[in-house]
DNA sequence: GCCATCATGTAAAAGGTTACATGATTTT
DNA sequence: AAAATCATGTAACCTTTTACATGATGGC
């Protein structure tokens, strides 16, 4: 279970009401990792009781801001530097790219223009968030591995155009 | 729900027993799914009522060879080339290279050497894969993805190495 | 005063993992 | 004959999603 890691790792960052951090999930991980407010509520009074969290305080309708305990932060790098990491994580786009080969031309190359168009908003979205030179940006690391991720996929996806049985062809 | 999808399309490759579909999910998609015994038999019996999957032939230790129907095979192709991928993957290693940033240079120095050595390994895994020149692999393509895609990472990794502070300051 | 949004929670249903259980065949 | 492996299934538990439910505040 890592959905406490993700909260513990979001508040370490900054911390937020319940409701700031479903909406972190959506902004910020939702390419990773997705929590709605029913799992976020839960997941804060049981982080509470284990002591890794606490509220900071109190704010207008009946709004607690969530802050990051000491223990927490431990709990959090122990997380990150000494636990195994999953690999056998589920990947939709995986099983698709798999049986993609069972589908006739015409419809690979759909499939193929429709994920192009995909990644080239992808990349666009990655390169405004890139762009901001004003503020020394602590995920640049990460939005640097996506972009290089995303060029590849591209250059791919293109190569896999390009091998179809051609259209030209009668 | 995938799992169904992904049944198929591995039943759609070559007909199998409960068992082997199990070792089949373990072997050729644990990298993108995962699918225990405990969820591949009542899956089958589903998608035996539905209509999508039918049993060719009964072995020894009862076991049953399961196929894909006609209507099984449209199911699949609609699912693959008409409906939405599912964009809000989970992904595990997103969610540690996202937080990343929170460790000290020790420790993150710590993780990217894990991380590289496991590249590298998958790197030589996935070489060894494409080496098969004597069957022409349908699966080539997934093959060849996953090697760029290894290929950048090892380059970011190796790139976020040289950015941490020199451990030759003093 | 009404509507949108902020804010927090619970409950039911679906999906997935781990553990339990059993029997048949092959190998040693 | 015992052990390993093949083969299938169910049950309990945990996690996740979707739906239900409610109240507070701010802007119009």
């Amino acid at each position: 279970m890592s959905l406490r890691h993700a909260v513990l790792g979001l508040l370490a960052i900054k911390p937020s009401t319940g409701y700031e951090l479903t909406q972190r999930f959506d902004l910020s991980l939702s390419h990773a990792w997705q929590a709605s407010h029913s799992q976020v509520y839960p997941a804060l009074a049981k982080l509470e009781t284990d002591g890794l969290v606490e509220v900071l305080s109190e704010g207008a309708r009946r709004s607690r801001t969530w802050g990051i305990t000491p223990a927490g932060r431990n709990e959090l790098r122990d997380w990150l530097v000494e636990s195994e990491v999953d690999r056998g994580q589920r990947n939709e786009s995986g099983v698709r790219w798999f049986l993609f080969q069972l589908l006739d031309p015409a419809d690979r190359r759909e499939v193929i223009e429709r994920e192009i168009e995909y990644t080239e908003r992808t990349a666009a979205m990655l390169g405004s968030l890139a762009g901001r030179t004003d503020d020394p940006n602590p995920l640049e690391p990460s939005i640097d591995l996506g972009q290089r991720i995303n060029a590849v996929m591209l250059e791919w996806l293109h190569d896999q155009l390009d091998g179809l049985p051609g259209d030209d062809e009668r």
